[in-house]
DNA sequence: ACAATTTTCAAACGAACGTATGATTGAAGC
DNA sequence: GCTTCAATCATACGTTCGTTTGAAAATTGT
C-alpha cells in the first residue's frame, strides 16, 4: 500500500472494503481536519497547537500522529483537502470565460479568479472559514508559501496567465503574473479585512453582499489589469538578471 | 512621570539629563527593537521567540520585560516606532499631490501611498524588513490588526480616503473604504510574495526596479480606483445594516 | 566614600508544546 | 471463540516558552 505524504492511516485501492473500524478512523480524519481548518485559519499555524485542535475535534491528542504523521503534515492536508475544490471551480469558470468569447472577456478572468473564493461554504452550506484560510497561508511565516502555493496554485496560475494573455495581447508575461500577484493581493486583504472592515462601516457579510463584493473585486482587478498593461505599453522595459539585495535575519 | 504604554525604563522630559547609563540603556532597547522587527518580519509574531531576539541582539532575555514589559508590548513598540515615519512620509507626498492639484491626481495619491512603504530603509541605508513587517501585520491573528490598525493607520486612512473623495467625487464613501483596502492589499501581497515571484520570474529587487514596481502598482492601483468607482456609478447601491453571517471556531 | 538607583545578569518557575509509547478497546479474519 | 490487527487512549518525555526573581554590576546622587 501506498501511503500519501500526510493521511497515514487512510486505506487505498487493494485493502480490504471499508467496515465500521475504517468508518470510525475516517470519521476521526475528518473531525481532525474540520476543527484544524476552523483553527489555523483563525489563529494560523504557530499559534494554533496539537491540543486545541484535538480538544475541538473531541479526539484523543495522539490521533493527530496516528492519521497525519506531525502537525506539519497535518497543516499540509487541511490545505490541499479544501483549496482543490475551490480552484477546480476557478478552472471551470475559467474555461466557460474561454468558450464564451475569444479572447475572454478580462472580467470574466477576474469574476473566475474571485468568486469561488468568495462563495465558498462549508458542509452544512454556511460560511466557510476557507476564504480566511487560503489568505493567511500566503502570510504563513516558515517557508509555507513557497511550499503550498506551487502545489496549490501553480496550475491554475499558469491557466490564468495563458487566459491575461490572450485577453491582455502583448504584455509581458512578468507583468501578467504581478499582475495576478496583485489581483491575490485584493482578494486576500478583502478576505483578511472584510470583518474588521465591515464592521467599521457597518456593513456585515451577507449572500447578497458576497455578489456585490465579487463584482466589486472584479472591476477593480478588471481595471488594475488593464491600467498595468497600458502602462507597461507606454513605460520602459524591464531589465533582466540582476543581483538581489542583501536580506537581514536568519532562517529558523 | 507618565511611562509610554510600551518603553517602561525610557527617560522623559523632567528626568535628570541622560548620562551613560540611560545611554546603555537606550543602546540596548534600540538592539532589541532592531533584532525584534527583523524576526517579526520573517517569522512572525508566535513564530518568534524572546530567546530568538534576545540571543540576535546580545541581550539578556529578561531585558525585554525590563525594558518593555512584555512580548506583547516589544511587538507595539516595534509596530509604532517604525510605522510611524512611513506614514509620516505617505502625508507628505499626499500633501505634495494635493498642492499640485485640485482635485489630486489620482496617480499622485496611489504613489503617495505606495511609495514610502516600498522604498523604506533601514539606518544604514540597505533594504528595510520593514515592508515585510507591515505586510505581515494585516495577517497577524490574535486581533493584533483591528489593534495596530487604527493605531498606525486610522489617521493616515482618514487623509487618503479624503483625498479619493476629492479626486472621484460622488463616489460612497464605503466604496472608497473598500478601494483603499484593495489597494493596501496590492501592497501587502508585493510585500509578502516579491521575494518569491522574483525568483520565479528571474527578477530580483534592486533599487532601479523598486522605482519600476511602484509604478506598476501605483498604474495598477490607479486604474483599479477608477474602475471601482466607475461599476459602483453603474450598479446598484449598497444596501445598509445587514446581519452578520454566522462564524465558527473560538477566539483564542 | 557611601548610599541609592538603574541596568543587566543567571537562574528558575509553571505552563505548554509536539511527539512517542505501552495499554486498552474495538473490529476483522480465521 | 480465539488470534490478529486497527484505532484510540492516558500518560510521559524532552524541549521550549514567557515571565519572574534575587544577585551583581554599573551609574548616579549626595
Amino acid at each position: 500500500m501506498i501511503e500519501t505524504p500526510f493521511e497515514r492511516g487512510a486505506p487505498f485501492a487493494g485493502t480490504p472494503s471499508s467496515g465500521e473500524s475504517r468508518a470510525r478512523a475516517a470519521a476521526t480524519r475528518e473531525r481532525i481536519l474540520d476543527a484544524a481548518e476552523r483553527l489555523f485559519a483563525e489563529h494560523g499555524f504557530a499559534g494554533t497547537s496539537l491540543r486545541d485542535i484535538t480538544a475541538e475535534a473531541g479526539v484523543n491528542l495522539a490521533a493527530v500522529n496516528y492519521h497525519f504523521g506531525s502537525k506539519d503534515e497535518l497543516f499540509l492536508a487541511v490545505v490541499i483537502r479544501r483549496f482543490e475544490p475551490v480552484n477546480r471551480r476557478r478552472l471551470e469558470m475559467l474555461e466557460q470565460a474561454e468558450r464564451q468569447a475569444d479572447p475572454p472577456r478580462l472580467e470574466d478572468v477576474a469574476r473566475a479568479f474571485v468568486q469561488p473564493v468568495v462563495e465558498a461554504r462549508d458542509e452544512e452550506g454556511g460560511w466557510s472559514v476557507l476564504p480566511k484560510l487560503m489568505a493567511r497561508v500566503v502570510g504563513e511565516p516558515g517557508g509555507w508559501a513557497e511550499k503550498i502555493l506551487p502545489l496549490t496554485f501553480g496550475a491554475v496560475a499558469a491557466r490564468f496567465l495563458g487566459s491575461l494573455e490572450r485577453a491582455l495581447p502583448g504584455v509581458p508575461r512578468a507583468d501578467l503574473l504581478w499582475g495576478l500577484v496583485f489581483s491575490a493581493g485584493v482578494l486576500s486583504h478583502y478576505l483578511l479585512l472584510g470583518d474588521l472592515i465591515g464592521r467599521i462601516t457597518g456593513r456585515w457579510m451577507e449572500e447578497a453582499q458576497a455578489a456585490e463584493t465579487v463584482e466589486r473585486m472584479t472591476a477593480y482587478i478588471t481595471a488594475g489589469l488593464r491600467g498595468l498593461a497600458v502602462s507597461q505599453a507606454h513605460g520602459g522595459r524591464e531589465k533582466t538578471g540582476g543581483k538581489r539585495g542583501k536580506q537581514k535575519g536568519k532562517k529558523r
